[in-house]
DNA sequence: GATGAATGAGGCTTCATTCAT
DNA sequence: CATGAATGAAGCCTCATTCAT
């Protein structure tokens, strides 16, 4: 069981976690963060040293969260590479659909929100934010190779993908692509419509690469 | 030959522009835009109302630099639709090469960039890169009906895109996400992995969707 | 007839005059004086070398204007005192009757509310306003006068005004206080009210003091 | 004992109160406040979140303290209502005779000063007056009711005031028109005419009116 | 002489952060 | 340690005024 400071600490990072993800790092200040989590400015200030530390966090607490939430949930759900993609773009959808009905605004990933304002500025969000798509693109590797090791073993023999970090790097782009247009065409579906290309990129074209 | 006003309102627009693109709306201040551009800030707020429509003016003035400089351009060079794309992502990857040599950076897009930091506090700045999009949209579409045109003559009678809108989208969403890579990675080849993938996914994909 | 320029002056000055009378000294700014006037802001300052030197002129005109309106036209109206006075309060309240129609707000008195804003920040507007009540005076003086002699007149014997200068600032203080009370309560009948009071005490304190 | 933020807002309170009675709204900005109150321009906005919820809450606080130190205290020293009246002025007068010494101008009227300047721009400010004014006019009728009392017990039978709230609009509006009229005449004295006004009127007129 | 363009100074407000109890 | 209070730096914007053609 945890101790409170460390419960308040995790408050704070869901908080600001939230609160950058949907308003952006620029949009929201410290003490917004501060009576969101019920703390006081200056006891936030002994958690996290700077605003730039608390970002980085968050970053942090994103990607494990997301790769708990949608990636390890989506591979335990399923064995085939296929639905397990599936259900990773469907949990994306699901959690970008609720926050579309609850503000009448889809917020985007929240790693290329936060990497994308801050890239040219500060050198170690763009490193976490990095991190974080490494970790998930250990993820796509897995269905990478899983659906080429499934062709392989249907036809006995078909070219495996000439280039899985090729692929990886398109799921990984390809994720990004759609969740940059559902923010911007404020439309969750956009998400769906990433899946759909992704299906479509990988059993058609990647094994004949 | 122009008015001096109107010159100097293009000063403001491209230095603005240049700014915005390569450090982020909150990242740029009114002070430093005006000294870029070599005018008082009182006249830089005769040319521009305010900081949002400053920003608003340069996503205008981006989308139409663009068509013409990206896509206008590509597209007088030649007639052969994926040469034609060829050549839209090689001028993007030229540009952020260039921006990359300079300023050790990636910028990203400007659209996305902007899109991306505003487009939950500004329902105009999305609307606005929407309309950017829109436009380049057009010539996608259009590369897009020329490759199913190619193809029906080549073997007489293959399947055309199902879905030319589906195809569209993809290609805008696909650029998105190699500008976001670029920009995340800090790596202008990025944008080339992009053709990569685009040029794939239309020869093998989409006539088959 | 009047030279070109002299009629731009006085189209300034009315412009002018109505802008701060309707929205106060600091509530206006020279852009919108010069564009109300159709000049340009230059040129504005040709004909008055600063904001302050404007707004000294604008007292005169509208002293002189009040000269004009309000007290000659009720002086040649009628010689009976108490009508005369009857027909200031009369003249004042239809001019804020038609501003309060026109633009829902009782504008004041142009002397007052300009000396108010600006008395203890220039000695110069308190002066002129206080020249431009001097001037009023004179016609209440007139007011008192003869209302003293009617009353000599008619029983022949009655005491005379003790302090016919303690009459008129009475008249002029009451006055201001009307305007100020049909400002503050946006309420154009306020002036009738100053008027009931007015005659009242004229009729049953003054003499009697 | 008060805690210290109370305490600051306080000090900051009275300071702005003084400042924008002296020296106008628009003739004091928040730069001076801060350091007029010895506080950060940053903790005056912590205490107020705009110069305009200032300047009402200088109004509230100017309301409260003149009720207490002009009529309470006026009150409290005598039931004479017509010595209360005298008290009233009496306090006025001093107040202005105070600051007129100190600094060579006579400040006028808190409310009407700050009305008037804002008054067509500003709703709030107005009804703030208001609000104030209509207070003070209870302590008003008070004494007109108190008059008259005095008035039916002495001839047994006196005419009443015919109507109370003309005797109290009186009220208020003599004493706008004497401050105003001590501004602007930079006069202290003109308050003291004020009050010769107010009683001549009160004995003579109103009751017969 | 009229006009489009320019400007220095300053105003209100907000921010991330730290002090002091 | 938790909290109310404080703060320096900066950001956006506006103003009266002047220059230059």
């Amino acid at each position: 069981m945890k101790r409170k400071g460390e419960r308040t600490r995790e408050r704070i990072l869901e908080v600001a976690a939230q609160l950058f993800w949907k308003r952006s790092y620029h949009g929201v200040n410290m003490n917004e963060i501060a009576s969101a989590a019920a703390v006081n400015k200056a006891s936030l200030y002994q958690y996290f040293p700077s605003k730039e530390q608390l970002a980085l966090a968050t970053i942090a607490h994103n990607a494990s969260a997301t790769g708990d939430w949608v990636f390890e949930r989506s591979f335990a759900a399923t064995s085939d590479p296929m639905e397990r993609l599936s259900l990773i773009y469907q949990r994306v959808y699901e959690t970008t659909k609720a926050a579309f009905d609850a503000d009448g605004l889809c917020p985007g990933c929240p790693f290329v929100n936060i990497g994308v304002e801050m890239a040219t500025d500060n050198i170690l969000v763009r490193e976490a934010v990095n991190e974080a798509f490494r970790a998930f693109g250990e993820y796509y590797l897995r269905i990478v190779r899983d659906l080429d090791a499934g062709r392989a073993g249907t036809d006995g023999g078909a070219a495996p993908y000439l280039d899985e970090d090729f692929a990886v790097d398109f799921l990984l782009s390809n994720m990004n692509g759609a969740m940059v247009a559902s923010k911007l065409q404020n439309r969750p579906e956009a998400i769906l419509d990433g899946f759909r290309t992704a299906r479509k990129f990988l059993e058609a074209v990647a094994p004949a690469s």
